[in-house]
Formats: C-alpha cells, sequence, structure tokens
DNA sequence: GTCTATATCTGGATAGAC
DNA sequence: GTCTATCCAGATATAGAC
C-alpha cells in the first residue's frame, strides 16, 4: 500500500483527531456546543504540540500557547482545568487513537511474512500521519502522572507484542529460523521510532517513509532467513 | 572485550569527569582551587542529570538542584553564571569526553568486520558507562542554544559516519554486499541509543549490554552477509 | 463562551554577611 | 567560598465584565 492510500483510509484529519478528544473528554470540558468545542480543541491541540515538540512541555507557557492557538486564557481554562490535565489529555487522546487504527490495520491479514511486512508498514505509516504527537508523546512520557505513564509503557510493550507474535509464529512454522524474538521485536521498535524522532535526518537525505518501510522490512528479514549461524 | 575490562579501561570514573569539566570551564568557573572545585562540580554533575532525567531539565528548579547537591543557592552560582550556562556545560563536557573516548576506542584496528564488531561493542559500553549523560543529552538536544544543538547534531552525524565508512570498506573489498550505507548505519545508531533510552527494558528483562551488543552484531551481519534478494 | 484584569506563587538571579 | 535573605519577572490559575 502506499502511504498516501494509507492516509485517506484512516482518515485521521486533525478534525477528526479534535472530536475524539472532544467525545473522550465530554465530562471535564465546559463548553456544550460540539461544533465550538471541537474547533477550539483543534487548535489548543495544534498549538500545544508545536509549542513543546520546539522547547518540551514544561517550558510551554500558557500564555505562549493562548498566543499561538488564538484562544485567551480565561478559554483555555474552559478546555482544562490545569496544565497537567492538559498533558494528560493529550496524551490519553492520540494514544486512543493509534491504538485503535494499529489494531484495525493489523487484523485479517494471512500469511506470517506479508503481516509482519504490512505490520511495520502500518507503523510507519501512522506515525506519519501523527507524526507531532508520537514525538511528543515519547519525549513527555516522563513528566506523566504515575497513571498515564503506566499505560505509555503498556502501549509500548503492546505494540512491540504484535511483532514478537508474528516472529514466533514463524518460527513455528519452520518459516524463520529461531532468534531471540523480545530482542528482534525491540529492535524492530527502536526503528520504527528513529522514523518520528529523528525526522530532520530522512528528510535531509530525502528518504520517504515508503522506502524507510522496505528498508526495514528488508533488513529484518534477511537476519530471519539466514541460514547458518 | 569484557565489559568490566572496558570500564577500567576508559577509566571514566565520575571523579575523572569532574575534573574534565573543571578544566574544560575553567575561565567561567569562580572557584580557584581544583580540589574543592572538583568536588562540587561531581556533586552538581550529578544531581542535576539525576533530576533532570527525572523530570527533564527545564522543570528542575535551582533550588531542588541546590539542596540534592547540598549546596546553597549562592555557592551553585560560582560555578556558573546561569541555568543555561550550566546546560551547555553539561552537554559540552559529556560529549568532549565520549567523543575522546569513542576516537580512541576505534583506532588502531585491522579487519573490516573486526573494526565493525568493536566500533558497536565501543558505542555501547561508553554509553552504559555514561549512562545518565547519554540520555540527558539525547531528551535535552532540543533546548540547546543554536550552537551547541548544532554541535550534537555533529556528533550524532559523525559516530554514524564510523559505521557507514566501515561497511562501505567491507562492500569496496567484496567482504559485504551493498547496501544502503547511510541508512543501514542510521539504523544501527538508533539501536544503539535504545540500549540507554529504554534502559528499563534491558534491565526488566535481565539484558546485558555484552548480549544487547553480541545481538546487534549478529543482526547487522546478517544484513550484510546475507546472499541473494 | 470569551475576554481582560488580577491574585498568588514560584522561579532564576544577586547582594552582602560571614 | 559559602550561606541567607531578598528582588522581581514570569508562571498558573481565577474572578467578573461582556
Amino acid at each position: 500500500m502506499k502511504f498516501e492510500t494509507f492516509k485517506k483510509m484512516v482518515n485521521l484529519s486533525k478534525k477528526a483527531i479534535s472530536r475524539e478528544l472532544f467525545l473522550e473528554n465530554r465530562e471535564r470540558i465546559k463548553i456544550k456546543k460540539e461544533g465550538v468545542a471541537v474547533k477550539n480543541l483543534e487548535k489548543i491541540f495544534e498549538a500545544a504540540l508545536k509549542i513543546s515538540n520546539k522547547k518540551g512541555f514544561s517550558a510551554m507557557s500558557l500564555r505562549e500557547l493562548s498566543s499561538e492557538a488564538g484562544l485567551s486564557m480565561g478559554a483555555l481554562y474552559t478546555y482544562f482545568s490545569s496544565k497537567d490535565e492538559l498533558l494528560d489529555m493529550l496524551q490519553a487522546m492520540g494514544r486512543a487513537v493509534a491504538m485503535r487504527t494499529l489494531i484495525e490495520q493489523i487484523s485479517d491479514l494471512t500469511g506470517t511474512q506479508e503481516r509482519l511486512r504490512h505490520a511495520i508498514q502500518a507503523h510507519l505509516y501512522l506515525s506519519e500521519v501523527m507524526q507531532p504527537w508520537f514525538y511528543f508523546a515519547y519525549m513527555e512520557t516522563k513528566n506523566l502522572n504515575r497513571q498515564e505513564h503506566k499505560k505509555a509503557i503498556e502501549a509500548e510493550l503492546f505494540t512491540e507484542k504484535v511483532f514478537s507474535e508474528i516472529i514466533e509464529e514463524g518460527v513455528a512454522e519452520g518459516l524463520f529460523r529461531s532468534v531471540d524474538t523480545a530482542l528482534l521485536a525491540a529492535m524492530i521498535k527502536a526503528m520504527l521510532q528513529d522514523w518520528y524522532l529523528k525526522r530532520w535526518k530522512y528528510r535531509r537525505r530525502s528518504v520517504t517513509v515508503e522506502e524507510y518501510a522496505t528498508f526495514i522490512t528488508g533488513f529484518v528479514e534477511a537476519y530471519l532467513l539466514a541460514s547458518g549461524k
């Protein structure tokens, strides 16, 4: 699948993401009209990621956020009741969208090798569509409260498990040679994360997300299909 | 080489690192007696990394640093003249120690495959000895001023180049098959970085740094030595 | 629903005693 | 060299007008 096809398929426009955010947090948001709320959340969300990814969430002042989002300080506080709550909202919302999309993408596929390729591709494409959020989530994990931090770790281990299970299946089938599946899955994760953590590098070198996906797939398969040793 | 042997060889005790820090910044530090300065810098350095790695440098208050380091606010300011300068000092110092050690380690080795293995191992072992600094440097890069930021990028690309040059050499010799060396080198970097960025994961799984080094070496060699495709 | 104005507190930084 | 006390800018958060 081409990246553009994927993008249309998952249909993760900024507005769609903001609507998710609104619905997920209906109880704590004071605004009642969905249209207004979604429009403003979209602005807050985008502005918060932009500033945080430049200087870190804790260094972002709410004045700055207010000016970047085009809303007053007072208005901001009708969408969340503290800066920490904003952090949790951003984190929880993005994670919910990402996890749901991933699960949708990786189910209903047959053939071990096909599934491995597709899982790698889906992870990469998704992190490309939601790049600012993925970068943010990675960099701010340590600033979350205990509960949210735990969920972030679980999400990392869950997506890793997607890979280790496919690999184990391939080993059981005799398709792949026997390897340390946990370590290999961790390495796949690390490589997938590099794509959104070091965008400057790959952009500078004009590497497309498709090329990157193809490279990783080839790299991993060479290891799994290697003859001896 | 075993990790413990490496550790003794490079002799990077905390005190040694602090002495470097003192010598590198002699002009901006007001304290004249080397003994006093090194002892306190050691405390400041360790405390700053500890707090920053927990909550981020910008969220660390100097009062907190002062209490963790066991020095008053006033005393802190005889070692640096602003919080930003402290950030730059930490960054510059660690980078200088790391780069020098790496260059020492990777020179004077013959045999392409041997050099590749050794480079991977040296990077990992070094990041293990200086783990708090490596984690800090990665997470705080975006908060550096333009000049320091540029140097951090250069250091990343320099170490990447170490790998791509060895690989290119191997390809020229006909030892390795022809691959995208830039991408492969970037992937090696990403995997090496995961070791110090996600220590919790590898500790939880009781993976030793030697095992990790062996795994990556095998992974990369399988790709470089793969037959067809 | 949104704004402006303001209360309150915490942070970085420094002066001056010892 | 180090400490305590203090200044003041800038932060989060809220009150009340519109």
